[in-house]
DNA sequence: TACTTGCGAAACCGACCGGTTGCGCATATA
DNA sequence: TATATGCGCAACCGGTCGGTTTCGCAAGTA
């Protein structure tokens, strides 16, 4: 099954488990202790964050470790990108007209 | 029905539809010729679109033209800009690291 | 006025999604 | 060794999703 970012952070529990693997390396167990779902539901979930490599795993005797696969998250960024460029111009654009404005006002 | 910006953005279609009508407002005809699905198809792509307030809508004679809102985009950024922040500093990190290195060598 | 065109809404359908329960397996621990 | 614990996997279930077809309405056009 083929995964993508975009489709893994649609899912707002998927959201919260990356903001708290963010800060620090999770076992399922302890995830599904602050979400109210089971531990299986939160397993699948870090499947789906796995698949797109957005999880990285780290076993530690019978217990697994989840953590964030931060350089993903660029993958977001990049595609925002070319829109952050638009809104930026725009505001650029705005600045220039309020200073016109104010010139203009200057100048009666 | 309650959308959400990243819900919105997890469709490839839609994620395309965005693309479009970022450079110039379409109708759904003419976005539905540029995707192999029905006008209908993309109507309803574009309804999810306006419930999460991304797209702005001008009537136009019968013809109604879709464009990008692109302030709305802006709440992607926010929520990214918090894992920026630790990639960055990451980047930080390893260019001090880098650095130590390099000047360890040249030491010796 | 009759016809065409652009659109949204609704009904329907197969696929997928997020959740559950119920395993089986590996790793501590008594 | 027997038992408890942490985990993934599979089966199942109701709801949602992305698509279609069908329809009705409003706006141009003959």
């Amino acid at each position: 099954m083929r995964r993508d970012v975009f489709q893994a952070i649609a899912d707002p529990t998927r959201r919260a488990i990356i903001a708290l693997i963010a800060i620090q390396a999770m076992t399922p167990n302890a995830l599904a202790d602050k979400f109210d779902i089971t531990r299986q539901a939160v397993s699948k979930h870090l499947r789906i964050l796995s698949e797109c490599e957005l999880v990285r795993q780290e076993s530690k005797g019978r217990e697994i470790y989840y953590s964030l696969e931060i350089e993903k998250m660029k993958e977001i960024d990049e595609w925002l990108s070319r829109y952050r460029t638009i809104w930026e111009t725009r505001m650029i654009q705005l600045d220039d007209l309020l200073a016109t404005m104010k010139k203009e006002k200057e100048d009666n």
